[in-house]
Order: structure tokens, then sequence, then C-alpha cells
DNA sequence: CTGTTAGCGCGTTCAC
DNA sequence: GTGAACGCGCTAACAG
């Protein structure tokens, strides 16, 4: 079948660890015997085997990298961006995709990546439980969602400035009646939705605002969701003039659902999402923008520092990246009220 | 550090063969000693090394997929639903994110799976070359895009269909000026833009329209690129009235473009999509819908199926999906010309 | 600078 | 039904 390094070996005339030795880059090896395995080995079409090199030394070149949801494009995007900074290192990246309770379950009591992974990137937000099995695995851990953890180096944004901005924006343009649709289904260890909430209530109460608790929804960090939050906002008696939405994508469905009830945006209704979504440039959607993709890539530059650095006790760094408000045409403001 | 075989065969009081027949359900132990070891190992927080089963067995639970870039849509969801069908079957997935070109060269040279998958799943097309290379691995292949290869299982839709019965649909609302945006800058050996052009000018000549070349623009299948694409339709002497984008991703570029140019659609242009992006129906888009998800989760079936029956050779499958028209909101019949 | 010797942790014969 | 011995392909420690 495949050759394999004895018979690199036999091939260019020495032994096996000096072929190991030579294709690994150690020193040790004159160059004239490097160059000559080097050729040799490309002939053969040789590649190490990684099962036997990790079972040898006991690193595996390998990173595990969790996921909700790969489809939906925040971690996608994530993914894609430290997915380039592994292989760009080296690193092979398993991939695990844990989008229902069952699948999820199964992976942290099997925890297949026991003695398979050198690290560990998750872009899902470990209960307690799930944070104490990811540690057993005794490698640096990371993650781009969700507030610190110890043992974890955190890459994140400031949920709450973010928001701030956007309420604020909605308020500036005298908006009085300000709905929200959160992701409030989501883990109850999940900070990211509690922390916008909060700030959303801070804002009101700035502005000195009543909070009208009928003014919330929840759009399960869906486009589908987001289109049935805003249609509950607007079964309300009086419904909002704008809306915040937690997530570009349940802004979107907001904004469905405003066209399929004949509303016009903005002149009808605001709307201001949260990510900077791909698409929210096309849709022209108001929004808070985060750096995605460099979330990922950061998280995972930290993580292969970790790994460069055997060294150094896991340093549980944390991380924050800036956000800032993109002005489209989705927020104007209130139509002047009263009869005319 | 993590428990071995050893450890759990010791606890158990019974060799390590015997926990390792036992935790993989083979024949030949008895119950009650069964029980026993699956209690220790569950104790223990026992899982057997991949490395080590891998070198042992030769096979190593793995499946590699290749996938040009994560962050779109289109291959997020392909790989979200065949991560399900693998990990359901107990296989990992070895990701590889192959965007540029560079990237690409040095895993085909390197060829990191070697030895380290049972099975490839690629959502990029493959040169001559390429595939090769594949081949020479001496597992089961499979691919979602593009043509028939020899050697691979091929999952995909019709292209020409679908194309014809968007083209079809815009010359029956009246259009004679309709252009097309193409991903026209792809590799060179993907059949698709091909076959989606030749049904859009065939379309075109069944009409009795003139083919104008001034008329076709290449997207880059991006939507910076569909952007880019429509401006320079509009800057044509005689512009489209109506618009035919190869995929949703470029169209909504175009729907970009066109509200720049204060133009309405689909009173102004119409415009039709491919692919039924999970987008296209917030903005409205008329499309040609091909199942994405149903890609990818048939074509890891179809891996799996021949993992499971080592016996036969390599079926060279070819599926064909089911595709169709979505009437949306973005195309209807051009407005009446002349002078008014 | 290079070869030899030992495992790494399992699965898989073959005996019993 | 169970255990002992061997080997998967490689890296690491030790000689020379």
């Amino acid at each position: 079948m495949t050759a394999s390094i004895n018979d690199v070996a036999r091939a260019a005339g020495v032994s096996a660890s000096t072929v190991s030795r030579a294709l690994r880059g150690r020193s040790g090896v004159s160059d004239e015997v490097r160059d000559k395995i080097t050729a040799v080995a490309a002939q053969l079409g040789y590649t190490a085997s990684r099962s036997a090199a990790s079972l040898a030394s006991g690193r595996t070149f390998t990173i595990g990298v969790l996921v909700p949801y790969v489809g939906r494009w925040f971690f996608g995007t994530v993914l894609d961006a430290a997915e380039r900074e592994f292989s760009a290192a080296g690193y092979d990246v398993l991939l695990y995709n844990l989008g229902s309770p069952e699948i999820r379950k199964r992976f942290f009591t099997r925890l297949p990546v026991r003695k398979r992974v050198d690290a560990v990137l998750t872009l899902l937000i470990p209960d307690e439980e799930e944070s104490a099995a990811l540690r057993s695995l005794g490698v640096p851990l990371a993650t781009t969602v969700g507030g610190s953890r110890p043992g974890f180096t955190v890459v994140g944004i400031d949920d709450r400035a973010g928001t701030e901005s956007a309420v604020r924006h909605l308020v500036n343009l005298g908006h009085r009646r300000i709905g929200m649709i959160s992701g409030a289904s989501g883990p109850l260890h999940w900070t990211t939705p509690i922390d916008r909430r909060n700030a959303y209530l801070d804002v009101l109460a700035d502005a000195g605002i009543e909070h009208d608790p009928a003014l919330e929804a929840d759009g399960d960090y869906t486009v589908e969701g987001g289109e049935r939050a805003m249609t509950e906002l607007l079964a309300v008696s009086r419904p909002p003039t704008a809306v915040y939405a937690q997530s570009d994508e349940m802004a979107m469905g907001a904004l469905r659902a405003l066209r399929r009830h004949r509303l016009r945006v903005p002149e009808d209704v605001s709307v201001v999402g949260f990510d900077d979504h791909e698409l929210a440039d096309v849709v022209g959607l108001t929004t808070v923008a985060q750096p995605v993709a460099d979330q990922g890539a950061e998280a995972a530059r930290l993580l292969l520092r970790q790994l460069d650095e055997p060294g150094a006790e896991p340093p549980t760094e944390q991380v924050q990246m800036p956000i800032r408000l993109v002005l489209r045409e989705t927020t104007a403001p209130p139509r002047p009220r009263g009869p005319q």
C-alpha cells in the first residue's frame, strides 16, 4: 500500500530514525543525507502516519473545534478564520458539530477528543460540567463566545457597549417605544443575551423611558424566530416604533415580518441589528459591527502560542475586540404622532 | 494522565484484550464480565486512544472533508449536514479549508489525509491531478459539486434544467434583454458555470433572442462580485431589463447595485438567482431552489455505505437531486417601452 | 552526525 | 470465554 518510513530508509540507504529526523527538520543530519532522503520520500509519496507519530510522540498536531451549527454565518466565519491559522501552523482541525442536545451530551460523556487533540477551541458555551470535562483533557482551551471561564482563553467583544450604542442610537432618533428581539431561549449559562438585555434596560432607564415587558420577544437567534418575534411585537396594543434585534439574522427575520405586514422600514418602524452579517449591507441594515473572523483568528493564535510555550501555565487570557455602530438605512426618526 | 486499556484491565481483573473486546461490543465475552468492564471504564473515564486504535486496526474512523470556504453559506450548509451523518455513524470529521491556491497546492502535494482518513468528501472540484492524488489514497471518494469524475461518487443537481427554468421564466414575462451574471473566473474544470451558461444561451436561442455578449458579466460567486457585475451591465448602452445570476449571493450583490443606482426591483429590472440561500426569502428573491443540506447528507450516506461494504468496488454513483423555481418578488414583466 | 533499541496504546491472532 | 504474544509505524533515548 502506501510507503512507510522503512521503505524510505531502505531506498535511501539510511535508518528509519535518520529519515524521521531529516523529514521533520531536526538538526543532526548532514545536508546531503537530508536532501537525498527528501528526494526519495517525495518520489515514494511518503507522508508520516499521524496515528503512529501521535502514538510515539504524544502530540497529535490536531485541534478540536466545537461548533453549535457550522451552517450559521457567524460560526462558519469564525471557524474559517481559525482553521486558516491552525493549518498555517501545521495543525489539522477536527470538527464537531454539536447542534442538538443529544449529540452534545454524547460528545461530552464520551469525549472523543480525548488523546486526539492538542488543544480545543469551542464556539459553544460549555456549562460547568462541560467545562470541567474539557479541562480534564489537560490541553489548552479557548472560546470566542460567552464570558470568562477558569481555564479558558476567551476572545470576545463588549456586548453591553455594543447594545448601548445601538439602543442609544434609537433613543437619539426620538424613539420612545423601543422593542427588543432577543435569543432568550439559549443555554442559561450563556451571558451574551443577558448582557445585551441588561444594557438595553439601562439605556431605556437612562433615557427615562419606562420598560414595557410586552415589547420583548424571543427570536431564538434565527431568521424564522426573528420573524415570529416581530409578528408578536406588532400584535401588541401599542406596537414599537423601533426594534433592537440581538442578532442580524433575527433583524432580517423582523424585516421580513414587517414587509409581510406592509410596513415600511424605516418610515414606519426602525430596525437595528447586531453582528454586521455579510448580507446586512445588502438589505441596508443598521447594525453593531463586530470583527467575527478576527475573533476566530485571534483565538487560534492564542491557542497556538500556548502550544509553542509548553512551559507556562495556561494564562486564561481575555481579549476584547472592538465594535462599532454601522449606520445604514433601516433606522430613522419615528413618524410624527397624533392626528393629521 | 488519562487511563489506558491496561488500567481498566487491571481494575477489572481481566486482560487488556478482554477489555478491548468488551468495549467494542465483540462477541466472546460473558455478560457479567462485560458489564463489569463497562462500569470500570466509565468510572475511570476511559476512551480508547484513536491513534493507537488506528495504528493497530488500520481504520481511522475519520472522514476528511475538503472545502473551499467554510464561511460561505452553501459550503457551510453542506458541511453541516454531512457532519451530522458522519458523527451519527461514529466517524469524526477532519476539516480542510482550502481557500487559496497556495494552501490548496500544499494540501495536494503533502496530502496530510494520507493514512489519516477512511474516506474523503470534497466540496471543491479537483482537477485531473488532484483527482489522481485523492484516488491514490485508496479510500472511497465523493463530491457534491461539479460533474462526474472517475472514482468519485457525485451528488448534484441538473444545472441546465435549473437555469432553463429561471431564464424561461424571464422570457415568459416578456423580457428580451436578459443579462447574466456568472462565475466565469472559477477553476476551468468546474462545469457548473459552463452548464449554466450554455443553458442560458439555449433558452435565448429558443426564444429567438439574439445573444448580446455585452450582457454577460463575471460576478465571481460573491456578493461584491455580483454588485460589480451588475454595475457593469448597467453601464451598457442598452442595459438589460432582467438579469439571471448564477448564484443567490451574486444576485444579492446585483440587488445592492440596483438600489445604489436608484433602480427599482422588479419594476425597472427583474432579478432571478440560483440556490435559494437562507436569506433569499428575506430579500424576496426569485430563485432556483436546490436542496443544499440534502446533498451533503446524501453524499455522506453514500460514503458511509461504501465503508460498510468493503467488498464491492467503488460504484461511482451519480445522484441527481431535484430543483425548482421559487417565485418571489424580484421578477415582473418589463415596463412598457416607447415614449410616453 | 548516524544507527540501535525501546516503547507509545491499542487490535489481533493464536493458544488455552 | 479468556489471556499472552506480537505488531501497527513512528519518535525518543541512548550509543557510537
